[in-house]
DNA sequence: GCCAACGTTGGC
DNA sequence: GCCAACGTTGGC
C-alpha cells in the first residue's frame, strides 16, 4: 500500500466535486515527474485530496481505484491517468502552513517541491497528517 | 498581482 | 549539448 498526495484547485475541480460524481479521472497531468508518481500507484492506494490556491489544506482521502491508462484528455497518446473514488472527508482540513510548521513533515515532498501536483508520502507522513485532522 | 521554482523550447 | 527566453504552477 502506497500514499499520496493530489493537488487540484478547487475552483476547477474540489473534493465535494469528487464525492458527488463518485468515481473521477484524474486527467490533465502534463509533468513528467507526477505522471510517474501516478503510474506507481496501485489500486487500493490512499491519496490526501489537497486544494490549492484556495484553501491551501488537504481536505479529504481518495482511493485509487484504477490504475494507470491513457489520459482521456490527452491526444498526443503520451500521458496517463489514474481513476480515483472518494474514501473520506477530513473531520478538519490540514492546510499547509500547519503541514510547514510541523517537524514531522519536515521532508515531505511536496514541501519540498511545491509545484508537484502529485507527490509520494511515506506512511508515516500519512498517519501524521490524519492524525493531525483529527486533532 | 507579483515572484520563485521549474519545465520546455529554440538558437547556436 | 548548452543556455537564454519564455510559459506555467502555486504560494504569498
Amino acid at each position: 500500500m502506497n500514499y499520496w498526495l493530489m493537488k487540484s484547485e478547487p475552483d476547477v475541480f474540489s473534493y465535494d466535486d469528487l464525492v458527488k460524481k463518485g468515481v473521477a479521472e484524474w486527467d490533465g497531468v502534463r509533468n513528467h515527474a507526477a505522471q510517474g508518481h501516478m503510474r506507481a500507484m496501485r489500486k487500493g492506494d490512499l491519496a490526501f485530496f489537497y486544494h490549492s490556491n484556495i484553501g491551501l489544506a488537504a481536505v479529504g482521502i481518495m482511493t485509487i481505484v484504477e490504475e494507470a491508462a491513457p489520459d482521456s484528455t490527452d491526444e498526443t497518446g503520451k500521458w496517463i491517468a489514474v481513476h480515483v473514488a472518494p474514501h473520506e472527508k477530513l473531520a478538519k482540513p490540514v492546510t499547509l502552513k500547519a503541514m510547514k510548521g510541523d517537524s514531522a513533515l519536515a521532508g515531505m515532498v511536496m514541501l519540498r517541491q511545491s509545484r508537484l501536483s502529485v507527490a509520494p508520502l511515506t506512511q508515516e507522513e500519512f498517519d501524521h497528517i490524519l492524525a493531525m485532522s483529527k486533532a
